[in-house]
DNA sequence: TCATCAAGTTAGCATCTCTAACATATGTTA
DNA sequence: TAACATATGTTAGAGATGCTAACTTGATGA
């Protein structure tokens, strides 16, 4: 697929907006310009993301956007909530089959947290080490406190707690900073550097073990 | 101090450079638009920085920090090695005093090191969670590798080891990666949210003796 | 059928980065 | 000391960008 081709997706699903803004003139210029914006993330890194070009990409007028986003800001917003949703969904599904109450689930979803930081780069800087300054949107802060539920949930398992305890909390805390900063760290470094000296799920696993234990 | 004050330091004794560029016209712009850059990554957040407006504050015309810089990326990573000159220093004199090849001293460096990310929220931000994608500067790399040797003596010395071996390099890494998405975290969700659940200070302690354990 | 409204367009303003051409201070050298 | 070379600044302007205003078009439903 050539990266100057017109994006037209048939169904807007990930939005999840109101079907009934469907198909006028472009189809679904929502998706579509999320999805322009995404890609220019990753090619360009957020900082050099335009909005005209992701209207270049999307076929349509530098205007155009501003009947779906109120502005630059809104129109990331939208594309990292969309990545946020996709990276809970993995997060999910790598725990399929893992035993319960497992420190394996743990790894699972450090491996998984670390894989997103490192395949979309552009969009893990945008949701996390991004532009706080620029947005304090209430919609990001409740998809990661999402995110966050699921490690808490696996970690009360694996400690035996009934429920997520104020341990449960406090483990669970200092487990998401290590993997915070350890993708932040692979990613910036790029793997040659760190991972190829360092087996990243042997990692994960004794972090895990000391932080459980 | 009005913030629209114009910026005329007397001596440039952070930029490191050669003493024969400093009186001309201005006395020494290069200090004066790296000190307008900081304060203006601070207060308007890394995004929202301009040249422009680092040229109001510095009482110069739009074109004159192109003598001096090649470019915007240029200023702002002149001004993120200047933080990061700061940040090192403050890490090494938070060592003085503190019982050599104690686990303290590994807190003590912690504790600086989220204290930065907390007090110059948007130099920490250029410095890491940044502008890999704008940046990838070697003087930055090195300054950062420098900061991390500080760290690595201090853990070779606590575990008794000769050298920054392997096992120095491992634990380093871990170390490195927990205190730095912890200061992430607490950068992004301000202090009030997660910092009141935690005594910090207690937190970073219990980290590195889970770690150096 | 036709009025309404959603969703596009073009035109244009204000701002920004960066360059070219010019002006001036400083320090050097004949 | 006069003239030159260079560092450091200025003005003017090209090209890109974010966003708005005003207009056009096409789909929907009374």
């Amino acid at each position: 697929m050539s990266s100057t081709e017109k994006i037209h997706p048939s169904i807007s699903q990930a939005t999840g907006h109101a079907v009934s803004k469907k198909a006028y003139h472009h189809g679904d210029l929502r998706a579509a310009l999320i999805e322009a914006t995404r890609q220019l993330v990753e090619e360009k890194g957020p900082d050099s993301f335009s909005v005209s070009e992701a209207c270049r990409r999307a076929g349509v007028s530098t205007a155009a956007p501003y009947k779906h986003f109120k502005d630059k800001t809104e129109m990331l917003v939208a594309t990292v909530l969309e990545g946020m949703v996709r990276h809970r969904n993995k997060m999910l599904s790598a725990l399929e089959g893992v035993p319960e109450g497992s420190t394996e689930r743990i790894t699972a979803i450090g491996m998984e947290y670390v894989a997103f930081a490192l395949n979309e780069p552009g969009i893990f800087r945008l949701k996390f080490g991004g532009f706080t300054d620029r947005i304090a949107d209430p919609r990001l802060e409740e998809s990661g406190q999402q995110s966050f539920g699921i490690l808490l949930t696996e970690v009360a398992k694996c400690l035996g707690e009934p429920g997520i305890t104020d341990e449960v909390r406090r483990r669970g805390f200092l487990l998401w900073s290590f993997v915070h900063g350890l993708s932040f760290i692979l990613r910036d470094k790029g793997l040659a550097e760190k991972g190829g000296d360092f087996e990243l799920y042997a990692l994960l696993e004794e972090i895990a073990e000391r932080m459980l234990r």
